[in-house]
DNA sequence: AACCTTCCTTGATCTGAATCAAGTTTTCTT
DNA sequence: AAGAAAACTTGATTCAGATCAAGGAAGGTT
């Protein structure tokens, strides 16, 4: 309980809550436990309520009728997911599966809708995670459309060490058939990519490690 | 002025502000003509301000370096655009020009960002507008990345159909090469696709007007 | 009406990346 | 540690759509 709040605390969603609204929402939440690869709801669920992650990663995505995923984002510790769906009062618009194990935490969507028009402060939070979304998925139209495949795993890598806060070296948090369904591609042609650049003395592969080395043509991409 | 006002109160962003802060947002406020085809700002371009459609139309795009264009959004009359940056404080994600000619009405950043912070029913609207966005933005990764380009035209003439109101007939308000770079591609490709679906009696061309013959097939794509 | 743009269409060619098909390696499970 | 299941790589082929090139239609301007 006292671990929840802490989590509830720490999050960007609820920073700067008071101590009695922080106990209300410790309480009418509940963290749900999921196995390897479980999925969290679908496309076209109602939304009764939203998530944040505890431990490990959760993947948002869609589906084409064949069967290809695009990711649309991948969650990790403090992430809240799902409350664009319960803000509106609309079906969730994308699929929400787990990686690998996790933990989440499950808040009803009734008291959340209150709570964000009682509390001003959390409508800010709000609106400052939704611009960084906003900007992300500008990025990444932009990607999609005006980027080859190696360009956009330039970036990546390139944003990953950022992140990582190395220049030198990142380690890939996914599985790179993950890595493949975020960039917009296919494994096969992802894992050719990767050939040719550490072929081409671009970056040094190492499984999940890679050596960024030679920042100037990745930028280059 | 009084002109302002009710342009200002009758957008969703300002929906339900009190009569003194509407006072106060067209004091701060003025109007901007722009000519054919000019530019509003650029990418990277600092966001010392916000922008309201008053008429006409603009269009939010990213280029490649290759100059290839990606249109993010379109916004008509009455549509706020450029906020996302402002409440960031951050500079422009992306382009922004007036389709054909434009009038638009400018809001300083700082004032803005003050209400606010300092009006829960505008942070409220705010956060519905960025929620619809997230939304379409979420659909256009989709189909960038999962549809082929008929089934990204066809969506949209639905979404037009819908739109509109009309179920047998729909009239594009952009030209059709604005309308390739909404859909993501060229000019020629999208026009050939329209020619097929035509000679297939799935739509009539005839100029700017489309007739919808086979929504069911429209639908398939 | 004649002019000039801007916009649109059609043809020919080229290419990035998807798909299909086998292997191979890594990783989990028992 | 052995076996099973994922995850990844590599090769061969195919294809949607970009690009290059040029002609034609529409719309605005004087």
């Amino acid at each position: 309980m006292e671990n929840k709040k802490r989590l509830i605390a720490d999050s960007i969603l609820f920073a700067g809550i008071s101590p009695e609204q922080l106990t209300e929402l410790a309480d009418i939440s509940y963290v749900k436990t999921y196995g390897r690869g479980e999925a969290v709801f679908f496309e076209g669920d109602a939304a009764d309520g939203f998530y944040m992650v505890i431990e490990g990663k959760v993947k948002i995505f869609k589906l084409s009728l064949e069967g290809r995923e695009q990711i649309l984002h991948i969650f990790g510790k403090g992430e809240p997911f799902g409350e664009v769906a319960v803000f509106q009062g609309r079906p969730f618009p994308a699929n929400a599966t787990v990686l690998g194990k996790g933990k989440l935490l499950f808040f009803p969507g009734p008291e959340f809708i209150r709570l964000v028009h009682a509390n001003p402060s959390i409508a800010l939070n709000m609106l400052a995670m939704f611009s960084m979304r906003l900007r992300r998925f500008a990025t990444q139209i932009e990607h999609l459309s005006l980027k080859e495949v190696p360009g956009r795993l330039a970036s990546h890598l390139l944003y990953l060490s950022e992140e990582q806060r190395n220049r030198d070296q990142v380690t890939l948090d996914i599985p790179k058939g993950q890595l493949a369904s975020l960039l917009g591609t296919s494994p096969e042609t992802l894992s050719r990519i990767f050939t040719k650049m550490n072929e081409e003395g671009i970056i040094r592969l190492q499984g999940k490690v890679i050596s960024l080395l030679d920042r100037e043509r990745l930028a280059a991409f």
